[in-house]
DNA sequence: CAGGGTTATGCTCAACATTAGAAATACTCA
DNA sequence: TGAGTATTTCTAATGTTGAGCATAACCCTG
């Protein structure tokens, strides 16, 4: 049945375990890598946006990929996220304690890397504050933020696209029930900032006076800080109240799409 | 930073792609293991069971864990975990077709596995109906359904008791928005029978009439056969009508457990 | 075969949540 | 200064849930 485990792990059923380790033999298998990558998502310019590097070596050099590398070997898979999203966006700590990482999905389906390794990636997404300048790619490769509809017209590396389509398919069924969307913003925010959140990455309008009584109404959602914003909103509007986070990581009750609801 | 990809896969930047693959060279990696293992739930006299099989190979020979095995080299990862759930299980095809099956989650800290091998192992989650026999194990291993409360007083080899942890907090989350109730049910099924497994996974009560209008309400949840039991409850009551999957996966609105209403 | 306990199903009513619309107010920009 | 816009609050209509109860069908015991 499992030609691994019956050929070379179970040679011998009876053996010792500390004998049965001595006669491990590494280079009896197939090679194997495991890699992270990251979806890591942002709001810019009322869109939602994703973090690519422009690959600087084979395979898929010159194309763009979500970042990622191989996880270390004295690493856990989420370290190994962690790592891999402080190197690539760039983000000073006291944003990067602001991020929300969590895990996706794991890919690995025979073929997705050229490579004579296979290649299984653990997909991770994150949700990035608003940061104010354009990410600094490390080393050699470069950094976007691409919005996601400019990446609809792109062809990414790998399985890049799912594995996109995964994180996002993921981040809409998040806030709905939990409080990430004041991962988008900063740390003291208004309630149409919130708002914009969820009509970005639902891609829908929301009522503003419904959306404020909900927000207001669910326990630890938000918290007032007493200020208001300098000045109202660009084209008019008095100033807006500035909120904090709460402590509430889920909503009771959620708030629902309404496209879903239907 | 990246030191596998920096001093091994990226030699040489400027190397074209064809001529790079040629140097690959796969002794030079240190060793790693991909598995799938499988969080099998059942429901057994009214109380939620794992498989388990006791180990018949070292590490850990002769403990409990949760069935799963390497993935093979031309597999898939969905398609491992379904020949391991066929293997492990012994179920016939047309109940295997009734089985739900997703990914759950990955783990891989440095260490979780005793080998000379760092060892990733992607768990999947599996819901599976009503199996009138104790399951016949592969090989020499022994499997056995253990009701959850059993595996409480049991120590799991590897970091099996996490990964059936994260199982089951996942199953008492998908029963909310999902159909999967039904996956632990025959294919056809009273609506006390689908409440009871709701009951179970949930641990708690639920309103006989409340629960009943809610399951009729919900657009696509289960539709009528037409026919009833053959004879009313065990101590009293009338014939239950039969009712059938009616083709939803998810519920809207969803069925909220009362524990977490409050 | 009568009657008590049990269950499936359905109904009611109060509490709560959501939708849509609008009002009052405070601001920006021209 | 006036037109347009945004924040915040309110209301009325509608939909959903929780708790209790009613009815009828059924099993088991005596």
């Amino acid at each position: 049945m499992l030609n691994i485990r019956n050929t070379q792990f179970e040679k011998d059923g009876a053996m010792e375990e500390a004998e049965w380790l001595n006669t491990y033999e590494p280079r009896d298998y197939p090679p194997v890598g495991v890699t992270v990558d990251l979806v890591i998502l942002t709001i810019r310019d009322k869109e939602l946006h994703v973090l690519l590097v422009e690959r600087g070596e084979p395979p898929f050099k010159g194309e763009w990929a979500l970042p990622g590398g191989f996880v270390q070997p004295d690493e856990d898979l989420h370290e190994a996220a962690a790592r891999e999203l402080k190197e690539e966006t760039g983000l000073r700590q006291t944003d990067l304690d602001r991020v929300y990482l969590e895990q996706l999905k794991t890919f690995g389906k025979p073929g997705r890397d050229p490579r004579p390794l296979r290649v299984f990636t653990v997909a991770y997404l994150a949700f990035a504050p608003q940061v104010p300048e354009p990410v600094a790619g490390t080393d050699a490769e470069n950094a976007a933020w691409m919005s996601l509809a400019a990446t609809r017209n792109m062809k990414l590396a790998f399985d890049h696209a799912a594995i996109l389509a995964e994180g996002v398919e993921r981040a809409r069924n998040k806030l709905e029930y939990s409080s990430l969307a004041t991962s988008f913003v900063g740390p003291e925010f208004t309630i149409s900032e919130l708002r914009n959140v969820y009509e970005v990455v639902w891609g829908e309008q929301l009522h503003p006076g419904n959306f404020h009584r909900k927000v207001m109404s669910v326990d630890g959602y938000v918290e007032e800080t007493g200020r208001t914003t300098e000045r109202g909103g660009e084209r008019g509007g008095p100033r807006a109240r500035l909120y904090r986070w709460g402590g509430a990581t889920q909503l009771h009750p959620a708030l629902l799409r309404p496209s879903e609801t239907t």
